[in-house]
Order: C-alpha cells, then structure tokens, then sequence
DNA sequence: GCATTATTTAATGCATACGCAAATAGATGC
DNA sequence: GCATCTATTTGCGTATGCATTAAATAATGC
C-alpha cells in the first residue's frame, strides 16, 4: 500500500487540518464565533499559524475572519446548496464527459469501480456512513479522471462547503438506491466511451441530489447548517 | 454617484491589491519568485501582511509560497488555459441560462447593455485595451445577473489567472467583430427569457475563445505566460 | 429614566526577534 | 579534478509584544 501525504509538518499545516475536521465534526458548530487566541490555546500554538490557517479555510469558503467579532464558521443555507449544487451539476457532468473522451483504461477506472462496489455492500449492509465515505470517493475520482485540476480543486472546495450538510440529511433521505444505480450508469458510459451519455445521467443525477436535499432542509427548517 | 469601496484600510488589504496589481502589470513576471522580505520591502511593510496577502492570493490561484525559493507567480500554460476556460465556459453559459429565466429588468440589464455598446464603440475607435476592458464588464455583469454568488466567485478569480494572457494575445488576435455579435446575441436570448438560447450562444461563444487564444499561444510558442 | 459622551477593555493588525533547516560556499580527502 | 564532508549563510515558521481601535461599560447631562 502506498504512502499517504506525509502529516503536515508546519503548525500552519496542521492547524488547516485541525481546524477542517473541528469544522466538519461540529465541534465548531456552523454559525459559531471564535476568538484567534482561544483557537491558538484549543491547538497548542501561538495566533500565528492560526491566522495563517484561517485566511485559507477562509479562501475556501469555511468561515469567515471578522475583525474583533472572531472566525465565524459560514452556515450553509438552503439556497447556498442551490447554488453548490448547481455548479457540482455543471462541473463534475463536464468531467463526465471528459473522461469518457479520454477512454480511460481498466486500471485507470478501477478506483471508480471500487468505489460503486463500496457502496453497493455499504447499501447492503445498511452502512450509511460508509456509503457515503463510498459515495464521496466516487465523486471525486470522477473529477479526477475529468483531467481537468481546476475542476478537481473546485470541486473538492464546494464538497467541502456542503459536507456538514449532507451528513445531517444523511439519515433523513430514503435509502439511495436510484443513486447507486446511477453511478453504474455512469460508469457504463464512461467505460464506453459515450461522453454525452455520461454527461447527461450525471447532470441529471446532481440534480436530483439537490432536490432531494435542499427539500430535506428546507422540510426540516434546517436554515443555516 | 455611489461611492466605491473605500481603499482598503490594513495593510494586508493593500498588499493583496498591490500584489495583484504588479502581478497583472507585468511588475511580477510570470514565473519569477520573489522572497517576502523583498516584497515587505518594496511595498514598504513588514512581513507579516505580506505573508497574508501571498497566503490569500495562492487561494486565488495567483501564486505559489515555496519555502525557501521565496513567492512564485504562477505563470499559465495553453493547457491551463484550455482548463480555464472550460470551466468559464461551463458557468457563464449556467449564469445566461439562470439570467434569462430571471426576467431581468430594463434597469437590471443596463450595465450589461452599456457594455456592449461601449465594446462597439471602442472597436470603432480601434481601441483595443478599452474593448477589453468593456468585455470584462460583460462577463462581470452576465454572471452577477445569473444571481449564483459562488459562480461569480469562480469566474472573476478564473478571470484574474487568464487576465495576463488576454491582454498578450489581445493585439495578436483579428479584430473581435464576431465576438460583438456574440454578446449582442447573448443579451437578446436574455432580455427575452430564452435561456436555452443564451446558454447555446455563449457555449459557443466562450468556446471560439478558447481555441483561438489556446491557438495563438501555442503558434506564437507563449508556452508560459 | 434615557440619551449621549467619556472611559475601560480587549482583540486584532502588524512589527520584530529568533531558532531551525535548507541551501550554499568552503574545506578536505582522494 | 571530483566527491564528500563541514561551515556558513539565509529565508522561513512561529512566538511575542504592542499600538490601534472597535466594542463594552460606566458616567454624565438633561
């Protein structure tokens, strides 16, 4: 097995991580106010990497840095996932297409097979968790095999931004069967090289995806997550 | 008149513009590094705001921080810009759908409408840099009307990588008529709610840009600018 | 009491300092 | 000459301190 990026060795570095997972575990809960030196203390480091790491996380659309109010993490509100989702559609059904175009070989579509199989046994085991870890990993092979890194990196940065949201209305939505079958249809077409056809089932897919979860939200007055 | 933001009050605020600035103005080649402590001291400041604003600006995509080979403008390649503007071309053409099916108002669509005019203006007086200048305006203004914040987001930063090469190839290019009609076209489907129109036209006017700037980069051998 | 002004508090923006590690130059051996 | 090892330099990562200024609180006038 190959070796992941090796940890982070800057305080910097590890603050962006740190700060990410307490983000999306909710230990900084959406809408949340919070001083840089009480960060500094939380991580065991001093403002400076602190400040570093927020400007980042800031530049991808976590939080905000508000002068003597603190970082305040950004909820996400229903039309906020519209607007994520809209551009999810457009970007990752280019990628589709792209990599459909680009006849990717067995070796290359393997980890997108794996993560289809992934998600069929965690649907079979009732796994919701692991789903959507599966389901997470199809998506972002798909923009890999896209070709394009600017589509990646954006992307993964929208992902981001909506991940607190789809682990809430995870255990909301009925259990994603049609979701599942849509990935083996995309799959199917990229594997055959029909970049439209790909292109068409994966818009249609987000755009299901967005329905269903903006309704969920908006049914459960979940205004900010 | 309404008055503008105010200039920006911190120093990291000032360098970020001031960077950006050099970057576009050529001050800061494409390619080249530059240590903080000379950046500090050229614009007449510590470090620290430097090192914020170089932090912020890699999140733009502008720059690379390489620890000890100083700060790295990113140059652009043909390849990165054939990924660039795939991706404009995904969500402009998204943000012309999304504006037709808004119905703008005679007032909403103003500035757009005075782009266009001053691109008809300026290439009658074979002013190029002011033709430029008003089809920035044109795409700022087509993806505000889409009313998508994070696709305005996207664009204007994909704007900024691309904005050294525009301007390079600006004067290499035949003098962009076609391009008028485009617009012109683009803001009629608009105006008159046809959505699928305006996404149809601006797909394939974002395209021809594409290939004719990707081409002249590559004839002119500009593998890096 | 209420509004307005003065005072205090405290978080930030930024300058500064310093140790560490990487890069470079220099020394040594072969 | 060339390689290897050592010394030196230098840029960065980070801690720290402080001036500034917004916010909070108290004080004052009406």
């Amino acid at each position: 097995m190959k070796q992941q990026d090796v940890k982070p060795q800057s305080n910097t570095q590890r603050a962006i991580e740190a700060m990410r997972q307490m983000i999306f575990a909710g230990d900084l809960p959406a809408g949340s106010d919070h001083l840089e030196s009480e960060l500094a203390e939380q991580l065991g480091m001093s403002r400076t990497p602190i400040r570093e790491a927020a400007l980042t996380l800031e530049g991808q659309g976590l939080l905000e840095m508000r002068p003597r109010k603190g970082v305040r993490i950004l909820p996400v509100s229903p039309d906020d996932m519209r607007e994520i989702y809209d551009v999810l559609t457009e970007l990752e059904s280019l990628a589709a297409k792209q990599a459909a175009k680009r006849r990717p070989s067995h070796a290359d579509l393997a980890p997108l097979a794996k993560a289809i199989t992934d998600m069929d046994a965690a649907l079979a085991a009732g796994a919701l968790e692991d789903w959507a870890d599966a389901d997470e990993r199809f998506h972002k092979e798909l923009v890999r095999l896209g070709g394009n890194s600017r589509v990646r990196m954006i992307v993964n940065m929208l992902s981001d931004q909506v991940r607190r949201a789809r682990m809430i209305t995870l255990h909301m939505r009925p259990i994603p069967v049609k979701s599942n079958e849509d990935h083996r249809a995309v799959f199917d077409a990229i594997k055959s090289g029909d970049g439209d056809q790909a292109h068409i089932i994966h818009r249609a897919h987000r755009q299901a995806a967005k329905d269903l979860i903006v309704g969920l939200l908006e049914k459960h007055k979940l205004s900010r997550v």
